[in-house]
DNA sequence: ATGAAAGCGCTAACAC
DNA sequence: GTGTTAGCGCTTTCAT
């Protein structure tokens, strides 16, 4: 398979190349159907593949796109927004060239013109987390920014709504009836994300009347260890400002706010609630209590960012970047605020997804 | 760029397309300098890069290899898996076509034939854990399995040493002097993984003299849930015969273990020992304490299956299943029977690596 | 309704 | 030491 050649069919049908071409690529053309099943038989009978090689130099269309990312490999995030923007590939029958340059610029730069030389006739750049970085060189002014957004702008972005979906992630606290509720903060290089979470949250805060206390923002290292750090010092705070919930910048984070609490003998969401972000696999749905939580749309911006490389996306203009909703994902970490216990409905188990309101697009 | 042609450097360097075809693939040849540099700067300068689907067509090479998967998305372990292929495929120059077929048997038929109509070099079957499966229709003779192997055999494949990674967390056990040591099971469809790590169990007990009492193998569902219902019910076992420690098939039921632990104020591993199996990214390493567990080569599995594929690996020989060692991980879960304390020495805060003995080509 | 032939951009055998 | 040229396997215009 795969030696077998158009005019190895043609001879076989007893008609020309020319003739076999048409039939293979479907052409509205007037071949009667009788040489049309003459011809596919003949193909079929000799095991023929026409080369997409010989194809794509001809057509100059390769139909093929190229994927570079940062870190395939050490987050859990990145095969949604893969099989986001392959499965939108393989609708379209394209198919997807996959590099990993683990962050390395040389690497990066050799993927990008690797590709270049391969004729892809699209490229997406993704990061694994929310950031905003720099261009790299030799980037066609096409190429499509995937969880990332370019510093200088130029090029078509989608990352997720994270202010909108911190804002959806405190309301959720709001609603409930707490009044002092804590945002637990990643302590590292101030990735993007990190502060538009903390936007949402100060709005949130606003839109129910309550005057922040710069106490209830505390920042720490992006693991268990470290939210239990952060909620320890929470929970050490006197009485009349102390949090009865915890909005956490991830997942990771909520985990060791459970285990700061069971330490204390604090009953989750009975005498705190928390709300985590990313709906971690493995992590968010498989705590005790399952964690309320926010979560990223790395499908969706897998989906969206293949089609806008495809073409298929009208709204793609250039230089705006799309804000995908980031869903809350109500489980059962958050209840009302222990003195309120009795005065509030309990909202618990209903392990359904609200949508934050926003998709929008701006700039 | 992209549109500019060889002859077009050639007209640039005042030379035929032939003197700059010679130089810009390096061959062995008697071009003076002078001119390699002249025709390097003309590249240059009209900024032309090579056509690879032009040069594939005339080679019949076209250095590219496709890797079909069933799973992107859904497993925490594809990452590690893909970053080793990629990253052979890369240091050999080569791309990746990554095609997911999310199990579906005509979207698998059809990659198939897109990938060998793209004339890709190689061509590697993935699963997404361990398994044993029925060879897919047209796939290539020369391709790979990767983390799976089929079942009628005459392919190359490379899978993780489960017996031997059962067998290795089971001595960990019995050398912490553990007699009574539980196999926390997986109830699901006969996964091949389960039934070579309880073989290892069987034979790390035989090993220590131990006869395996049939209470101690129970299976439940994969995940905490399931660890801990089988947790409660080896605890509730007369004394007699209750084991000290626990051997799980993988870290999500251990993390199981370690609530049923704590729901009857039991510690680990003062109280009970446990060991995992996976090392999965954050969940083992996070647990409090750190799990000890087995942890299965992703990585070296993906780098081992391109090596294959690209006909680097010497031993690679059809019909050959690689079995791909899975070194220990020691953390803080396992320490001696609650009886030997101060008889034995605590084999704790080692969190080294210790190699299990085999990677050994079979069959 | 079908066939002949040019040419996509490159490599490599062969000429000079 | 460098140039000419024949394809690689296909699509597509133009003839017939």
């Amino acid at each position: 398979m795969g030696r077998v050649r158009i005019s190895d069919v043609a001879a076989a049908a007893g008609v020309s190349v020319s003739t076999v071409s048409l039939v293979m690529n479907d052409v509205e053309s007037r071949i009667p159907e009788a040489t049309r099943e003459r011809v596919r038989s003949a193909a079929e009978q000799v095991g023929y593949q026409p080369s997409s090689v010989a194809r794509s130099l001809r057509t100059q269309r390769t139909r093929t796109v190229g994927l570079i990312s940062d870190q395939i490999a050490t987050t859990p995030f990145a095969g949604r927004m893969l099989a986001g923007a392959q499965d939108v590939a393989r609708e379209h029958s394209h198919l997807l060239f996959l590099v990993d340059t683990g962050g390395d610029v040389d690497i990066e730069r050799d993927a990008i013109r690797a590709l270049g030389a391969q004729r892809v006739d699209a490229m997406i750049y993704a990061a694994m987390w929310h950031r905003v970085l720099s261009t790299p060189a030799g980037l066609p002014d096409d190429a499509v920014f995937l969880d990332c957004r370019p510093a200088a702008g130029g090029y078509r972005s989608v990352v997720p709504a994270d202010r909108e979906g911190g804002r959806a992630a405190v309301r959720a606290l709001t609603e409930a009836g707490h009044r002092c509720i804590a945002y637990i903060d990643t302590n590292e290089d101030a990735p993007i994300a990190a502060s538009l979470r903390h936007e949402g949250y100060l709005e949130a805060l606003a839109e129910a009347g309550i005057e922040p206390d710069p106490a209830w923002h505390v920042a720490a290292q992006t693991s268990p260890q470290g939210g239990r750090i952060a909620a320890e010092r929470l929970l050490d705070l006197p009485e009349a400002i102390r949090p009865t919930a915890f909005f956490c910048f991830n997942d990771r984070m909520a985990t060791g706010v459970y285990r700061a609490a069971h330490a204390r003998g604090l009953d989750i969401p009975r005498d705190l609630s928390v709300v985590g972000f990313d709906d971690q696999q493995f992590v968010a749905a498989e705590q005790d209590p399952p964690l309320t939580t926010v979560a990223l749309p790395h499908y969706e911006m897998g989906r969206w960012a293949m089609e806008a490389a495809l073409g298929i996306r009208a709204e793609g203009e250039k230089d705006a970047v799309h804000h995908m909703e980031c869903p809350v994902v109500r489980r059962d970490s958050v209840g009302p605020p222990p003195a309120h216990v009795g005065k509030q409905n309990r909202r618990r188990a209903s392990h359904t997804t609200e949508r934050s309101r926003t998709a929008t697009t701006d700039r």
